[in-house]
DNA sequence: TATTGTTATACTCTATAACTATA
DNA sequence: TATAGTTATAGAGTATAACAATA
């Protein structure tokens, strides 16, 4: 082991550049990107939710976030309706639509992240789950 | 703890994102970036290598390859000599003035990634690396 | 005045295809 | 015919600044 591939730095961007090529694979027919269908979930989960909600919360620029909702809405899976308690905001809802695509996609990508953690046993992947979560609850 | 922020892909991207932050200002003042950190690593660790060495080992693109070399030889920190042996190929040197930033800037790296794994304990890291290394060797 | 969302714009990083020079 | 490196170009993805509507 050399101390050009030693840094968690560059560690952790090839696992995640391999994950990510595969995420693009499956999601690529919904076209969408593995960050879309991050904000999907995030909408599901949050349910009447602005853009501003998202946008702080993963950490997206809000500009970046209009172009992703715009995408989202255009394609069916995101409806945008005024938030009459504050007209500046969105009440974002997913659709039947956007949760179908969730649904479906949800198994292919754990076991998209299941095949590239195998090298890993189920106590170490479970492990590895902890650390990240402990590193980005105090991000 | 919700849906959203339990998948490995979200997990790694944000803590990656946090570390490549923090390395782009401890490294702007040598005007690189922490890809090219990371082929300049590559090099002193391997002298006499080809761009495409490095391209397949860092799984880096052979054309954004050229850019690197050409960013890192313009700031004289690496030097390319045709290869005597197939002059179709280069013989890449890290300069002296490359092993000053490379050495300046490690502890500096090494801190931060550090500062980001904070909320982990030291045995805590140190698994994470082990871990980390087991799924890159079989990627 | 401050905030949410928007637009126009520019910048970074990377990939594709066609080229050259060597093998 | 294949390979190392190069160039031109285009495509993602993201960020900055100025703006409109609303608070």
């Amino acid at each position: 082991m050399e101390k050009w591939n030693q840094s968690y730095g560059f560690l952790l961007g090839k696992v995640l550049q391999k994950m990510e090529i595969k995420f693009a694979e499956g999601l690529s027919p919904f076209e969408i990107n593995a960050r879309q269908y991050g904000v999907l979930l995030f909408i599901e989960g949050n349910p009447h939710c602005s853009q501003k909600d998202i946008s702080e919360k993963l950490q997206i620029d809000r500009t970046t976030m209009v172009s992703h909702i715009d995408h989202l809405e255009g394609l069916g899976y995101v409806e945008r309706t005024k938030n009459p308690n504050d007209r500046r905001s969105y009440n974002l809802l997913i659709t039947a639509k956007g949760k179908d695509v969730l649904d479906s996609r949800w198994e292919f990508l754990t076991h998209t992240e299941a095949e590239v953690l195998a090298p890993l046993s189920e106590p170490e992947q479970q492990l590895l789950k902890e650390i990240l979560i402990k590193v980005w609850i105090t991000l």
